[in-house]
DNA sequence: GAGCGATGGAACGCTACCGTATCGACGCCA
DNA sequence: TGGCGTCGATACGGTAGCGTTCCATCGCTC
């Protein structure tokens, strides 16, 4: 079924036979997926109700995915995957700023901002689901961080030594942590602020400690 | 049954009549809920499992809470209202690093981890849920904001005008998002760092529109 | 010492889903 | 044009949890 999801996925026909899986009905449970996901979360998903919202027969989703699990993974790594574009604004608090603006609106979205918890909160408890987003989204992020922070390093923003990582962290952190957990409302001006904070946070790190304190040993790079 | 249960949890004895609750099996059902949760989140929680995993009969349980909500709602609300102490370290990263440790201390337990990221989730799409989480952390955690940039105010380190919300969103969001979203493991240093970065980007708000870009390396202090 | 009432256990009827099977209808492909 | 295979529908037996009820037991309070 993998197989033929991927086929009706990447719309192209199977070579031989007749009777195909037609997009539409494949379409209209996708969404019914993301749906319910949003409203019910990931733990009290059902085929069932599936089927029901997307107004197709149960039979209809296990002709292409044989359990929830694999229906959600395919589906949602699908959307994970997509890479953002990353323009070179100049300097590295607009990149930042840029970024923050992206991932302010993704979270702002209804769907994505209850799903996107569920789904982190899941994969913590089930591998599979967090290998997925591993592989989708991390692998993303790393790749996003290390341009981004390339740049600044090539521009003389930042040392060379700056961890990927903790780079993230200290940039998508507070404003998920605003919108998907905290679910406060952004006041005007709040991404723009945000974006010269977490450009001073940085552009200082180790630098004023007067303490004997011990560096970062791990991550070389 | 809040009554009765109140009434076990404050550990008193009912005024009159005889034959009690005991406090050795709602011991034993707390320990099971917040084990359950962890294990299969709330969405799958059953009260069925819930006893099952205490040792108890379905019949204790019912005789506590009416609901698995009004359960779930009970115990972790008294766990999640506790406030911490926040002692005065006489800087503002070093109390930065000390609300670094408590937190990542706690989100490294196993069960902490687990549970908190899915309750976030749920309170997501149950208003209810939101609402005492909201009470029991939101409240506790401005509170400590205020006081903490309060003193910082008081020494100078930040001007007047700081926004405790977005403080919040930025000593915590990265740690959460580090642990309980990422979920990274801390290389080490990582929290003596973190708290400097964090200090840094508390102490550069606002600046980008009135000042020409101050770095803040050598600033405070 | 008496009895109230909580205890675990078992069973109740009920609902929701599971994953599978079978049906006639019909559209697409060879 | 023929037939393959998907379509929605419906039904299947099975599992799981719901919330309630009844039970004999036994510890605590008076």
């Amino acid at each position: 079924m993998g197989y033929i999801a991927l086929v009706a996925a990447v719309r192209k026909r199977p070579a031989a036979g007749a009777a195909v899986l037609r997009e539409d009905v494949t379409t209209a449970i996708r969404q019914a997926v993301t749906q319910e996901l949003a409203a019910v979360g990931y733990g009290r998903l059902s085929i069932e109700g599936v089927a029901r919202r997307a107004g197709v027969g149960k039979t209809a989703v296990y002709r292409r995915w044989s359990s929830k699990l694999e229906m959600v993974l395919e589906i949602v790594s699908e959307v994970a995957s997509q890479s953002l574009p990353l323009l070179d604004t100049g300097s590295l608090r607009g990149d930042i700023e840029m970024v923050l603006h992206v991932v302010s609106r993704a979270l702002r979205h209804r769907l994505a901002s209850q799903i996107i918890p569920d789904l982190l909160a899941e994969a913590a408890r089930n591998p599979k689901i967090g290998h997925t987003l591993q592989e989708a989204l991390r692998a993303n992020q790393r790749q996003a961080s290390e341009l981004l922070i390339g740049r600044a390093v090539a521009r003389g923003e930042l040392p060379a030594g700056t961890d990927p990582d903790t780079a993230v962290d200290l940039i998508i952190g507070p404003i998920y942590w605003r919108l998907a957990v905290a679910r406060t409302p952004l006041p005007q001006g709040y991404v723009s602020e945000l974006a010269t904070s977490v450009a001073a946070a940085l552009g200082a790190p180790i630098s004023q400690s007067s303490f004997p304190n011990e560096r970062t040993s791990g991550s070389s790079r």
